[in-house]
DNA sequence: AATGTTCTCAACCGCTCAGAT
DNA sequence: TATCTGAGCGGTTGAGAACAT
């Protein structure tokens, strides 16, 4: 591990240590200490300087030096301490004997940072993740999304049932990527695109209203098996909405690059976007994703805001469609109006099925600064 | 078995700060 | 007081190990 051996300019040698050198750096300390680690590489003959001497000799040739793997002590100590002090490894290192700052920081980003996360805190304020919805249009814009949705729908309520769902498919996408630990790639970018979602999914079920008086048994089949695709039956499951609040315009950012082509069409709405694909006939085509935001609601229009749909989620119908509010801005600035979207940016056989939810929130929404998210019984999956 | 991907952690880099001058 | 110097700290890198396909 470590760096390839190679000098620098003042033709030091860097990189991995070999046992000759630690035992010349060992012998000379035990001889003589260490008052000066700037004099000391050529006091004991070494042709490194004097840092790299400090370094290896405080991380790993001290006597004093635990090695092995962490204790639970020792992993329950770093985390209540860098709750309180946050990263300052070396002030953590002292109440760990044997410990150095630099083996408890990697330790922190291999291992407890990515526990924290999946218990749904923040690994730095190690607090639950607050508003758990904030960033759905993120998690919108993955399109293999769509293709990880399993449903399985056996019950008349399905409005808490359908979010259960929802966020079940969110355990399968997490677990699909949760070994990506780098950004090198589409995989760990998604990971970390979604990991407002993992790191908060006890949050995000426990938001989860259920009635009083339902069959658990519903959940628990949800959710007992993590590693095994549900499925789904019911042939006519009406909307669910998903409330989340606004993004800004870097949305763009998160979409996959199949998206962000010539063809994209970007609705803007003030600070929002809504991308995708320019299909036959003019029509919006959003077949292989859609990202929706929450818009902001200028003064003199309605409701700049769109309104994402998840359409028909069944084997049959893999759309996913968008549904543009009353008004709205398109990229170059010219508003469309709800009239004249006759050809078409509204699927026809979806228009009318949801028309009563245009220009505004329906009657169940909590907020007009919500779109809304429609989650419907054919689509997400075979 | 070969190849690709992810993980681990030793080591480096750049910066800050305290003490000396 | 201003400047210099060396030690230490936190963030980052990248080779090799481990794991997955």
């Amino acid at each position: 591990m470590g760096r390839s051996p190679f000098c620098d300019e003042d033709g030091l040698k860097k990189g991995p240590w070999t046992p000759e050198e630690d035992q010349k750096l060992v012998h000379y300390i035990h001889k003589h200490g260490h008052r000066s680690w700037r004099a000391l590489p050529k006091l004991a003959g070494l042709n490194r300087c004097g840092k790299s001497c400090r370094l290896r000799w405080t991380n790993y040739l001290r006597p004093d030096i635990k090695r092995g793997n962490f204790s639970q002590d020792e992993e329950q100590t770093i985390l209540h301490l860098h709750s309180i002090l946050g990263n300052k490894w070396s002030a953590i290192a002292t109440h760990l004997p044997g410990r150095t700052d630099n083996e408890i920081k990697n330790f922190w980003n291999t291992h407890l940072k990515k526990k924290l996360i999946q218990m749904g805190f923040d690994p730095m304020t190690h607090q639950p993740r607050p508003d758990p919805f904030s960033s759905l249009p993120h998690l919108m814009a993955l399109a293999n999304l769509r293709d990880l949705i399993q449903v399985d729908h056996h019950h008349e309520n399905h409005d808490y049932l359908t979010r259960l769902q929802f966020l079940r498919s969110l355990l399968t996408l997490q677990y699909s990527t949760s070994s990506a630990s780098n950004y090198g790639n589409n995989a760990d970018r998604d990971h970390i695109l979604m990991e407002p979602y993992f790191s908060n999914m006890n949050t995000l079920i426990n938001s989860v209203q259920i009635p009083v008086g339902e069959n658990n048994n519903q959940v628990s089949q949800i959710f007992s098996t993590t590693s095994q695709p549900l499925h789904y039956h019911d042939d006519h499951l009406d909307p669910v909405e998903v409330p989340f609040s606004s993004t800004t315009s870097t949305n763009s950012q998160l979409l996959p690059s199949n998206l962000m082509t010539n063809n994209g069409i970007s609705t803007s709405t003030g600070h929002d976007e809504i991308m995708g694909h320019q299909g036959n006939n003019n029509s919006l085509d959003f077949t292989s994703m859609v990202i929706m935001s929450q818009g902001d609601n200028p003064p003199d229009h309605h409701d700049y805001s769109p309104w994402l749909f998840l359409p028909p989620l069944s084997p049959s119908n893999n759309n996913i469609s968008i549904v543009n509010p009353p008004n709205f801005l398109s990229s170059t600035g010219h508003q469309h109006e709800r009239s004249t979207s006759n050809n078409s940016t509204i699927p026809e056989d979806f228009a009318s099925s949801s028309t009563s939810s245009y220009g505004g929130p329906t009657s169940t929404s909590t907020s007009s600064y919500w779109p809304e998210i429609f989650l419907h019984d054919h689509d997400i999956i075979s």
